[in-house]
RNA sequence: GGGCGAUUGGCUCAGUUGGUUAGAGCGCCACAUUCACAUUGUGGAGGUCAGAGGUUCGAAUCCUCUAUCGCCCACCA
């Protein structure tokens, strides 16, 4: 026995030791096997600028679970690691430390600020990696990946011109959703609605030809009034056919618009008449197409109004719409303002409002890439775990839009385009080179005046292609042979559109292989509010506190537990004090355990040890709860319940193998065939406990007599059948059953456990006692009973208690004063109750329906549970008698 | 406007393909402490499974409707 073994288990003793022992023996790295089947989880990248919450835990503690299970199970595993840029969101985060010295990114000019955010990157970068290793995140650190290194952009550049060279990538003017905080484009995916409450302002447009009469339009961004270039009605309005190719006057501009007449105009909504603006709303950018109208910009890309808005120019939006509503209003132009809501874009890095603005930006087509991404989920080659979410993927992949990829930023992929001055001086559209490389000169017309395209790509431009890309694709190294396609995709809900289906369009598309046989999404993290944990909620429960306080095994192990699958996980501080418990739990029985182990006996080959040892019943049964245990989790794990799994060990060890086992064994425990058992059971479940705790399994894996190398290198147990019949299993659950009725009448006459008790066992069948008979020293040992009789039928006398247990009296003398009317007011209840059960079970039985309908053995099952219930009620009829 | 999820003891949630006596953790009540563990043990109280209707021999479980809450998608100005 080793002296450190204290009572209480402190993880932040052996948490550090044992990540430090992984790393440096190597225990994470993967290395192409050809023998051994690959199993493989690339990581979803964090952003090189977050910092590990709660979503991070429970994402990664799933994937670690898989890795280090499949491990166990002899695959060649590999958890393939990376950070992801993140343009934006870092960009951001430089900009602010940049603001903090009164600098913009424009006073450092472009690559002195990209310098900067390598710097920034170089500091701060890794922060994640290292909170990720806190929770013993079993990656394969070597392979640490960047979606900026240089091999990876490389893939980046090479699918960009792959795919402008199948014409899915074109350049071309359209509204786009545009961040004003960041001056960028986003795409549809990064303009997250959200419901506002705003107001429907009614403007009056008077005719031109009589400026007493007006067409009231309704908006709620009334500022975009200063580039209206239509008003639009629908053709069967009759309330409008008289106005239909009439000039208005624009208001506060003063410029001519004609009315035109569209089926696309909604007659029901508001007055039946809207304005077009086809600079600033996609359906007005429709209508201006087809329509041939002007498309007037009033916005500047910071928000403000522009040059075209007037008077109005160089006020915010927000501030133009406030002022032109009061100038309407002054002219009488104003109708009336309803309330409204709204569902509005915002910028999912900054939150601020988006507008939708023409401009030139990159798309790529999509419908193509989607119809096999379509495919092979339909066909069942990735398959969506919980199932329920492939809906939503197919019905965003059936309307894919096309995706704008374009960014007006600094920090990300450039894009590999680059223009012929002298081309583009005869032709605008023309000179336009792709190119992995940077072009000596133009291949049209030699000349040397080139320059690339200011813009980068959408991060997620690069992230799409994380699956290969991370195996340094283009080139065709063996590692992506091996472990491509990989085998399992772990994410949350919320990227699906973004990454999820990115990721099999370009595994298709590229690979012409998917990127993952199963894609596992779970819930979101929420506070107990039901509330998104967020810093600006000042919500969060911070993982690194939680594994300062209980360990990094107690937060992977309840965060598990209670994150039913793809349900969103409710958290709260106290709910981590039940992992806590558990490794303590786990640690003390392993305390015990060794202290008692004699290591002589224990050296044996358990198969020949169950040859040759003739086992007693407890252990019998523990060895067969044991291996129901593992069919069960192992059952559960390859189907994703890692909150069953989680659940089926932790009961296991506590109450069969802690609260039975261990108690059970205590008198007997120098016996060989135990000290082998218990041993054997303990040192099985830590491998069973591993992938889920794998520090604490770790720890007591080290101090197990003859253990030397890692439990990470140990195999995942095998199923062993048949070590107990199911009559055992009756016998011991009788003895369970009496143990808990003595426990439970003890309890209710008063007895201490102190007192020296005799306990009659009344069975009528001779058999059942003489099977009952070696379990008596059990029995008498856990309900504590001095003298343990167990006779043929016996009817309790006066000064005796009895209950009932299935076809047994239990017979106790009575000790001190007993209140017998309660317990016969007990034994009322309880004789009702069964009473009306029976007579449901009769019914039933009698029922012809029933019969000729259930199952047999159903039949059969009621048949024995209504003899079983008839013979209780007996039982208790005579003891109600005895108690009058 | 469409789609999805949830509604089960005081709280938070499980509950396999329908099988009849619905489970857990926390909390609560009572008892226990030299004997692995008070981050413990033992016993107990507590639920007509949101409501209505239906299918079925049998429904927490399947179907329909209703209510409440939450999420996602969509170009209603």
């Amino acid at each position: 026995m080793t002296e450190e073994f204290s009572k209480q288990y402190n993880p932040k003793e052996t948490e550090d030791k044992w990540y430090k022992f992984w790393e440096e023996n190597n225990l994470f790295s993967a290395k192409a096997s050809p023998g051994k089947k690959p199993y493989c989880i690339v990581i979803p990248p964090p952003n090189v600028t977050g910092i590990l919450h709660m979503g991070h835990a429970l994402n990664n503690t799933i994937q670690d679970i898989l890795i280090r299970y499949h491990k166990m199970k002899g695959f060649q595993t590999l958890w393939m690691p990376g950070t992801d840029h993140a343009g934006i969101a870092t960009q951001n985060v430089v900009e602010k430390s940049l603001a903090k010295e009164g600098l913009k990114r424009q006073d450092l000019g472009r690559e002195k600020f990209i310098e900067r955010v390598w710097q920034w990157r170089q500091l701060y970068g890794s922060t994640i990696i290292h909170q990720l290793k806190k929770l013993g995140a079993s990656c394969d650190w070597n392979r640490l990946r960047f979606t900026m290194d240089q091999e990876y952009s490389i893939a980046v550049t090479e699918v960009f011109v792959r795919l402008y060279e199948k014409k899915l990538i074109y350049q071309g003017h359209y509204i786009i959703n545009w961040c004003p905080r960041c001056q960028t484009a986003l795409s549809d995916e990064e303009a997250a609605h959200a419901e506002l409450q705003g107001s429907l302002y009614y403007l009056k447009y008077p005719l031109k030809d009589n400026p007493q009469e007006f067409i009231t339009v309704a908006t709620t961004r009334p500022e975009t009034m200063l580039g209206d270039t239509a008003v639009a009605v629908n053709l069967k309005d009759k309330r409008y056919k008289k106005y239909v190719g009439k000039t208005l006057i624009l208001p506060l501009v003063n410029r001519q618009i004609k009315v035109i007449a569209d089926n696309m105009v909604d007659m029901q909504f508001a007055t039946g008449a809207v304005k077009v603006t086809p600079a600033h709303d996609p359906n007005d950018y429709k209508l201006g197409k087809k329509h041939k109208l002007d498309f007037i910009n009033v916005l500047r890309p910071d928000g403000s109004m522009n040059e075209s808005a007037g008077k109005f120019s160089g006020l915010d939006r927000f501030k133009a719409r406030e002022a032109i509503i009061e100038e309407l209003k002054s002219q009488g132009l104003l109708e009336k303002v309803e309330a409204h809501t709204l569902s509005v874009g915002h910028c999912y890095r900054c939150h601020t409002i988006v507008e939708p603005y023409l401009s030139k930006q990159w798309f790529v087509r999509m419908k193509p890439l989607a119809r096999p991404a379509i495919d092979a989920v339909k066909k069942g080659k990735i398959e969506f775990h919980p199932q329920r979410w492939e809906k939503v993927y197919l019905n965003w992949m059936e309307n894919i839009q096309d995706w704008c990829i374009s960014r007006q930023i600094w920090w990300g992929h450039r894009i590999p385009v680059y223009y012929c001055k002298n081309c583009q001086a005869k032709n605008p559209k023309l000179g336009i080179i792709v190119s992995k490389t940077r072009p000596q000169k133009c291949p049209k017309c030699s000349s040397v005046d080139l320059y690339q395209d200011e813009d980068v790509l959408d991060t997620w431009f690069s992230s799409w292609l994380w699956p290969f890309a991370t195996f340094y694709w283009p080139e065709a190294k063996e590692d992506l042979k091996y472990f491509y396609p990989t085998s399992v995709l772990v994410t949350a809900p919320e990227i699906i559109f973004f990454w999820v289906a990115r990721m099999i369009m370009a595994g298709l598309e590229f690979k012409k292989q998917i990127p993952f046989k199963d894609v596992y999404i779970h819930g979101t993290v929420r506070d107990i509010e039901g509330k998104k944990m967020s810093k600006s909620l000042g919500n969060v429960i911070d993982p690194l506190e939680i594994v300062a306080e209980y360990g990094a095994d107690a937060l992977r192990f309840s965060i598990i537990s209670i994150t039913s699958q793809g349900q969103d996980v409710f958290l709260s501080k106290e709910r981590f004090e039940q992992g806590r418990n558990f490794a303590n739990k786990i640690w003390n029985a392993s305390r015990f355990i060794l202290m008692n182990l004699k290591p002589e006996d224990i050296r044996v080959d358990l198969c020949v040890f169950f040859k040759n040892e003739k086992l007693d019943i407890v252990n019998r049964w523990i060895l067969s709860r044991f291996y129901s245990t593992l069919q069960k989790a192992e059952k559960e794990l390859e189907c994703f319940k890692f909150n069953e799994a989680a659940n089926s060990l932790y009961s296991f060890f506590w109450h069969e193998f802690c609260d039975w086992y261990l108690e059970l064994i205590k008198p007997q425990i120098d016996q060989r065939q135990t000290q082998v058992v218990m041993f054997k059971v303990l040192e099985k479940y830590l491998r069973l406990i591993a992938p889920f705790m794998p520090f604490i399994a770790e720890e007591v894996w080290q101090k197990l007599p003859g253990s030397k190398d890692s439990i990470m290198l140990q195999s995942w147990p095998h199923l062993q059948n048949e070590l107990i019949s199911s009559s055992d299993e009756g016998q011991i659950q009788m003895a369970f059953d009496i143990i808990n009725a003595v426990r439970n009448m003890r309890t209710e006459l008063e007895v201490p456990l102190s007192s020296r008790i005799e306990i009659k066992l009344a069975l009528p069948d001779k058999l059942d006692g003489e099977m009952l008979a070696p379990l008596g020293p059990y029995i008498k040992n856990l309900a504590k009973i001095d003298n343990l009789v167990i006779t043929g039928e016996y009817l309790p006398q006066k000064n005796e208690y009895a209950v009932a247990l299935k076809n047994m009296h239990i017979v106790m003398p009575l000790a001190g004063i007993v209140d017998v009317a309660s317990q016969l007011k007990k034994n009322l209840a309880k004789i009702d109750k069964l009473q009306s059960e029976i007579k449901t079970k009769e019914g039933m039985l009698a029922n012809e329906n029933f019969a000729r309908r259930a199952p047999k053995e159903i039949v059969e099952e009621e048949k024995t549970k209504l003899n079983d219930m008839r013979t209780q009620l007996v039982k208790l009829e005579v003891i109600k008698n005895g108690l009058r």
